[in-house]
DNA sequence: CTGAAAGCGCTTACAG
DNA sequence: CTGAAAGCGCTTACAG
């Protein structure tokens, strides 16, 4: 039922060979012929066959874009990015939702695999670089979207500078003591954003104290919750320490330890990570992430990479920057 | 570069068609064969061309869904149960973003044309019924989430139920004077929200009074803004009526109308729309939709559409439900 | 400026 | 249980 190729040809009058001609600005044909076989397309409703394009011709103008948790202010940003540079050259996305089942990279594999794209754009999945090499034997071209690998191309975030600029910012007002509320340790941004602040305190001669350090004892989610955010917080009010100033690893997290204040008398300026949509209705100041840009730049090295394969690793890494509201500016209220 | 049915074929001595059937588990494949072709695959990591099998079984696997805004938190509800319904159904799903720039239906008309999928699901499009209408001559199944049509599948959710409730709720807690702070009242599902609400005065014999009805100035998203809910409430407090209640046609809109009260002494219990998360933190009462069970049901929907095709036109309509926090619950405290 | 024909990587009757 | 062959709807040298 669906139109084809031949009927179009058939209607026309032409070859298919003249068809395809049109619909793919190839070769030439006469204007005449042309406009003819556009009318009737438009009329019967034909567009080639995504699939018959795709395996006669190899280039299928898809990029193919990966992601496991579609629905956060994080992903929409990173996505309109992506999507902005990726019609501007002519390319069509798609999205695969990766579900959060244990086989995150049987699920990516698979996709691959399959062929489905001229290009691959794995976003926020954090695979382990060990893995991330296997897939180079699909010979195609992979970019990594907020993390970073040996193997593919990639596009992060500087999470160094971001701790770095927090601190630098608190001490800068000031304050001596800085306490950090933190996120999983081992999590690969959170040791990156507290190497950032060790630089600061460093570069301004105060010394590292372990004991300024709190983290929460929920770790759903690498302790980047509400709840994990409120325990630290709870731990750091009844801690020997004074800290004036604090460093909290995320927006989320600080959330939780503004309401552990709220119960109480006690105040502390906090800068957190993330800039999330409710963090300007409470005044959080916090380290922006231009997302936006992130995946802009992405699509871009991903279309260049489709364009001269393979050739030597690309890596870029992408600057944060401060955002200050009120919750930094408050003067410190101790028990 | 990439391995064909060809290579494994050679490699294990048997011809394409074998390996095609241990791929698709058809025909009867002898057990030994079936596991060296497998095993062949897998080392080389082959597995069937996507475009190519779609082409030669029409069969493709493949139910594509086409929405314009991804990252709400409504879309990931939706999202969440469409892909637990496709994976057990043994689809796989891809996300096409439709941009907003004014030419949607060019845009999902062009996807559906180039034949990707075996079906389509179209969440929160909202385009008019005759282009609706146009879609079916392109022959597929495709099923409408979050409207109703004429023409195709729908699963919607009852909004005349949900504002019938969040009134019907305020009426039983005794207040009488019953304002509604709105989005566009032109917009399908406000005036479905409204008929509810006044399905429920006139239950409990109470006229329906078009001065407690305010709207906000700023209009865009169809006033479905924090600033058009900030705005109506302005003009709710320097209105000469005096309402003891308030139903907001959304969540977004409710959070303006409540920073609108923060500047006075003015408090009006408040029921609004969406369950929205920031409304659990605000404690906003509100009206439920099961957008999880929505993306459930119209992925089966789909599903058997596709496998019954064509047939008599489906609509489905989901229940909303009430939940009740603090903002329905405070005293109204007048200026 | 245009057409005939081979080929892309599969599936699926048909025959054995 | 298995293979040879036609066909899915296109693209693209090649020839004219």
């Amino acid at each position: 039922l669906a139109k084809t190729i031949y009927d179009i040809a058939k209607s026309a009058g032409v070859s298919i060979a003249t068809v395809s001609r049109v619909f793919n600005d190839s070769g030439t044909v006469k204007e005449s012929t042309k406009l003819k076989v556009l009318e009737i397309a438009d009329r019967v409703g034909y567009h080639p066959h995504a699939y018959a394009k795709g395996l006669a011709s190899k280039k299928k103008d898809i990029i193919m874009l990966l992601v496991p948790v579609i629905s956060n202010y994080f992903f929409s940003e990173v996505l309109e990015g992506i999507q902005k540079r990726v019609s501007d050259l002519d390319y069509e996305l798609n999205i695969v939702n990766i579900i959060d089942s244990g086989d995150t990279f049987a699920q990516v594999e698979r996709v691959i695999k399959r062929q489905w794209a001229d290009g691959y754009l794995l976003v926020s999945l954090h695979l382990e670089d060990e893995q991330l090499k296997r897939l180079l034997r699909y010979d195609v071209p992979i970019s990594i979207v907020d993390d970073t690998s040996h193997y593919l191309d990639s596009v992060d975030f500087d999470n160094i500078e971001g701790g770095y600029l927090a601190t630098s910012y608190l001490l800068s007002k000031g304050y001596k003591q800085i306490a950090v509320l933190s996120a999983n340790l081992d999590s690969i941004p959170v040791k990156m954003r507290l190497q950032g602040y060790r630089k600061a305190l460093n570069e301004n001669g105060i010394e590292y104290n372990d004991s300024l350090i709190f983290t929460g004892d929920e770790m759903e989610r690498d302790g980047f919750t509400e709840k994990s955010g409120y325990e630290a917080m709870m731990k750091l009010m009844n801690a020997d320490s004074e800290p004036d100033a604090c460093f909290v690893t995320s927006d989320i997290q600080a959330v939780g330890a503004m309401k552990a204040m709220e119960k109480t008398d006690f105040r502390l300026p906090i800068i957190s990570y993330d800039n999330l949509s409710i963090s300007e209705y409470i005044g959080l100041s916090t380290v922006n992430q231009p997302m936006n840009q992130m995946g802009y730049r992405a699509a871009e090295m991903l279309i260049n990479r489709i364009n001269e394969f393979p050739g030597s690793l690309k890596s870029e890494i992408i600057k944060p920057e401060l955002i200050i509201r009120e919750s930094s500016e408050i003067k410190a209220q101790q028990r």
